[in-house]
DNA sequence: CATCAGATCTGCT
DNA sequence: GCAGATCTGATGG
């Protein structure tokens, strides 16, 4: 299976983050292990004017130096002093704009997938951003490569969530960010059971 | 089920 | 110093 091109990528985030639904995230290890899971879950990060962005104010640091990049680049950031999460970059250089992958359902590589989470439950493998980060083995030697080109970490077309199965929810743990932190910029497969977090409590239940 | 402390790196004040 | 695009195990209802 074909690596997705650069076209895929060159859009704006919030289209990008709809377009990453049910695609499949492949990771392959140095011994050449497939490890791989389809997207069930991502948030839109909306540049320099979103308050959430890591990139908000046009902040350029160390750090996200790779959301400046060309669409499709990975930003592989460390948060919390522990965690692990990756990013796609979307619309074009110098526009530091990006998906945040927060969740895959696994597909390739499940055992090795728990040998990392140190888990059993398929559920709790790869149902949060650092979460999928660990079971994919996924760190700061991943930051700012291609995923159009690079052959250890990037996308198959996998196949694309139609309109109505798309769940839209406001972001997770960005309660800091004022109005931003409300804005529906969280997409997800409806129903699905791999998602990090099922909608805020009173939303329908499938 | 809900809440909470702790893990302890990065960037900003 | 402190808060953060998180997760985990412990504790309480």
């Amino acid at each position: 299976m074909a690596h997705l091109n650069r076209r895929f990528f060159r859009r704006e985030p919030v289209a990008l983050a709809k377009a990453l639904l049910g695609r499949t995230l492949v990771r392959v290890l140095d011994d050449g292990t497939r490890l791989a899971g389809r997207i069930v879950e991502t948030e839109a990060y909306l540049g320099s004017e979103d308050r959430a962005a890591h990139s908000y104010g046009g902040r350029r640091t160390a750090r996200n130096e790779s959301m400046y990049l060309d669409a499709g680049h990975a930003y592989v950031y460390f948060t919390y002093g522990m965690h692990w999460c990756m990013n796609v970059v979307a619309e074009r250089p110098g526009v530091p704009t990006a998906c945040l992958l927060r969740a895959i359902e696994p597909l390739e590589g499940l055992d090795l997938m728990r040998a990392h989470r140190q888990r059993h439950a398929e559920t709790d493998l790869c149902s949060g951003p650092a979460k999928l980060a660990q079971a994919l083995r996924i760190d700061r030697s991943l930051d700012g490569v291609d995923l159009v080109t690079d052959s250890r970490l990037f996308l198959e077309r996998g196949r694309a969530i139609a309109a109505q199965r798309i769940a839209v929810a406001s972001r997770i743990g960005v309660g800091y960010a004022g109005d931003w932190a409300l804005r529906p910029l969280r997409f997800y497969i409806a129903g699905n059971p791999h998602v990090s977090r099922a909608a805020p409590s009173g939303g329908p239940r499938i």
